[in-house]
DNA sequence: GGCTAAGCGAGACGGTACGTCTAGTCTTGGG
DNA sequence: CCCAAGACTAGACGTACCGTCTCGCTTAGCC
C-alpha cells in the first residue's frame, strides 16, 4: 500500500526481526493528522502536535514518515481509499456525469480542503509532489481515460479526439475553482462543463 | 499600485513627515527576492536571506510588506506588469490563440515557477490569497471575458454560451499541468486545447 | 568577566551596533540555574528548564553560552565572587588556619555540591575544564602560593620547601573527602591536616 | 565478584533454569566497553554503541548491568584486579615509595582516565558512588592503613600520628593533579610528596 | 522427546533534551 | 520618522540515547 511516502522497510512485514511495529500507532497517528487538518488547517499539522495529541512518540512517527507532509498524505489517501471511480456496466455519460457530480461535492468538502493542502505543499516538497502525482493524480487520470477509451469505442465520442486534452478540460476546472475561489462547485457548474466538454466531443 | 499586499501608510507619501523611505530599498528587496527564487526556489525567500543579501535591514522589510510572501507577490507583479492581453483590433480567433501560446511560454519558464508558487502559498495565508485572487486573477480573467463577450457579439462564439466555463474548460488546463506535470505546456497542447474548446463554441 | 566560558562578541560592549544585550536576561538565567541545582541537582540544569523557568528563549540563552555547563560556570562564579583568601596583615599560621576552615564550610554548603558537579562534569567538556582550571583553580592557587611564599620569607616555614607540594597537601584532601566520602570535613579534620602539613613545613 | 554495580540475579548460576547465560557476552560487552573508552572517551561509551560494537543486544546488556555506568565500573575494575598494594616483607619506607611510583604511573595512563570518568560519573549517579567507593576507595585505603599501621608499630613513624590525615596528604593529590591537571603525575612529583610527608610523621 | 524457563538478537516504544532554524517583534544609536 | 543592526520570544525541527517492551528463535535441564 505505502508507496513513495512511507519510508520502507528492508524485508517482507512477516519475517522481519524484532518487535513487530504497532499497528495502533499507524492508526493514531493518522487520524489524528486528519483531527487536526479539520480542526485548525494544514500548517498546525506539526509533528510534535500530533505527538501530543496521541501520547505516541515523535520518534515512532519519524520511524515510519519522513516528515509531516507524507503523514498527511498517507492519513489522507488512507482515508479516501481506492476505489474504482466507474462502474463497468454503467453507460459512458450517465456514469461520467455521476462520476463528475461526486467528485464536486467531495471537493467542496474536507476532501478538497485536504487536496488544495497537500497540492500547495507539493510545490514545495519534491517528495511530497511524487507521492501526490503517483497515488492520486495518475490512478484517477487512468480511470478516466480507460473511462474514455471505452466510451470512443462505443461511439459515445468521436473517435479521433484528443483524449488527454478532454480529461484536463473536464478535470481541470475542479482544481482551479478549488484553488482560485473564482466560483462554486456547484451542480450547474458541473453540469455546463459537462455539457460544453460533450460538445466538442460528439461524433 | 500596492493594492492588499503592501503594508499601508497613512498619509499621502508626498507629505508625510520625518525621513522619507528610501525607494533604493524597495527596489533592491523586490530583485533580491526574485533572484532568490530564481537561485534556489521560494522556499529560500526568506525575509532573513533577503536582508543578508541586500543589506537591508529586517525591519525595514517588514515595515513595507506583512510577511515574505506579500514580498514575492508584489515582485512578481511589478515584473509582469499590467499590460492588456488582447489587442482590441485582432481578430476574436487569432488574438485568443496567440494570447494563449505567449500565457503558455510564460508559463513554461520562471512566471510559471511564481505563479505556482503563490498559487500554493495562497492556501495558507488568506490575505496572500486574496492578493492573488485581485491582482492576478480577476484581471486576466476579466480582460479573457471581455474579449469573448466581444467575439460573441460579433458572431465568431455561439451567444448562448457560458463563458464562464468556457474561461475555466481554456485556462485552467494551464494551471493544472504547471502544478500537476501531467504533460507538458508545449503549443501542440494549446493548439489541441484551443480546438478542441472551439468546437463545443461554434455558433 | 568572561574569559573561555561565555560566547565572545565581536566588539566592545558600548559601541556595538544593534540592541543591546538584556542583562535581566544573564541574571535570570544564571538565578535560576543555581536555584535549579539546589532544588533538583546537577543533571536538572538543562537548557529547557532554566528556558521554562525563566521565560527566556532558548535562542537567548544560547546567544550567550555554548552548553548548560558554561551557564553553570558563570553562575557559580558570579555567586562566589573573586575576593582576596587572605588579608595582608594577617600573620600566616593565622591566616592560614582561618582560610582552611573558611573553605571547609564553604565546602560542606552547596558551594561544595557545585564544585563537586562542576569538576565532575569538567571530565567530560574540556571547555567547561578550561574555565574551571582558569577561573576557580589557579587564582587560588595563586594566592595560597602567595602567602605561602610570603610565610617563607618572614620565616614561618623553611625555605627550601616545595610549595606547589605543599599546597597539594592541603588542599587536595578537601576535594578528595568532598568526593570520595571518606570523611567529613569538619574543623577538627581541617585542623588535624593542618598542623601534620605544618609539621613538615617547620624551618 | 560483582558486589553492587551488577544487577543481582536470585539463584546461584549453576542451578538456575532455562539457559544459561552466556559469558562471551559479559566478555564481549567489558571490552568493548574498555575501547571505546580509549577510542573515543566516556561519554562515547553508550549503550547503543556497544550493542552496535559487539552484536550484542541491548537487552542482554540490561540484563546483567542497571547502566553504563556500571558496564564501565566492571570493565574497569576487571582490569585493574584486586591484587594487593604491598608485599609483606617489604620495609615500610621502600614499600611505600613503590606503591606510589607504580600508582602514579597508572593514573598517568588509560587508567587514570578511566579513573576519572568514573568519578565524575559518580557524582550523579549514587549507586555508581557507592561501588567505586566500596570496591575502589576503600579497599585501597583499607590496604594503606594496614601498611601504615605496620609501619607505627615497627616505629617507622610516630606513633601518635593521624593515620587517616596522613593516608589523604599522600593519596589525595595523587586525584587532584589527575583531575585539576595543575602538574604532572611525575616521579619527580612523587618523592617530593613522600619526603614531605614523611618529614612529617617521622617519630 | 517434549516441556519449561530463561537467554538472546532485533528492533519498536514513550521519553527527554539537544542544538538549530526561521518567523516576526522590539530596542538601540545614528541620519 | 527612517534605517541598519541585532537582541528577543516563540515554537517546530529532526537527532541521539535512554531504559523498557515485545517478538521469534535458541539452548539448557528435567520429566
Amino acid at each position: 500500500m505505502w508507496i513513495q511516502t512511507r519510508v520502507d522497510v528492508a524485508m517482507s512485514e512477516s519475517t522481519r526481526p524484532g518487535r513487530p511495529r504497532s499497528t495502533d500507532v499507524d492508526q493514531a497517528v493518522m487520524s489524528a493528522a486528519l483531527d487536526l487538518v479539520s480542526a485548525s488547517g494544514f500548517r498546525a499539522v506539526t509533528i510534535e502536535a500530533i505527538a501530543a495529541k496521541t501520547g505516541v512518540a515523535k520518534t515512532s512517527i519519524y520511524r515510519r514518515w519522513p516528515n509531516r507532509a507524507a503523514v498527511i498524505m498517507d492519513a489522507f489517501l488512507a482515508r479516501v481509499g481506492t476505489q474504482p471511480l466507474f462502474a463497468p456496466d454503467e453507460g459512458f455519460l450517465e456514469g461520467l456525469r455521476r462520476q463528475l457530480r461526486t467528485m464536486a461535492k467531495s471537493f467542496r468538502g474536507e476532501d478538497g480542503e485536504l487536496v488544495k493542502a497537500l497540492l500547495a505543499e507539493s510545490q514545495f516538497d519534491p517528495d511530497l509532489a511524487s507521492a501526490f502525482h503517483d497515488r492520486w493524480t495518475m490512478p484517477r487520470r487512468e480511470m478516466a481515460l480507460e473511462h474514455f477509451r471505452a466510451g470512443a469505442e462505443r461511439g459515445a465520442i468521436r473517435r479521433d479526439a484528443d483524449l488527454e486534452v478532454a480529461i484536463d478540460m473536464l478535470y481541470a476546472p475542479f482544481y482551479y475553482r478549488l484553488q482560485m475561489g473564482t466560483g462554486p462547485l456547484s451542480n450547474a457548474f458541473v453540469d455546463g462543463l459537462f455539457d460544453q466538454v460533450m460538445q466538442g466531443l460528439r461524433p
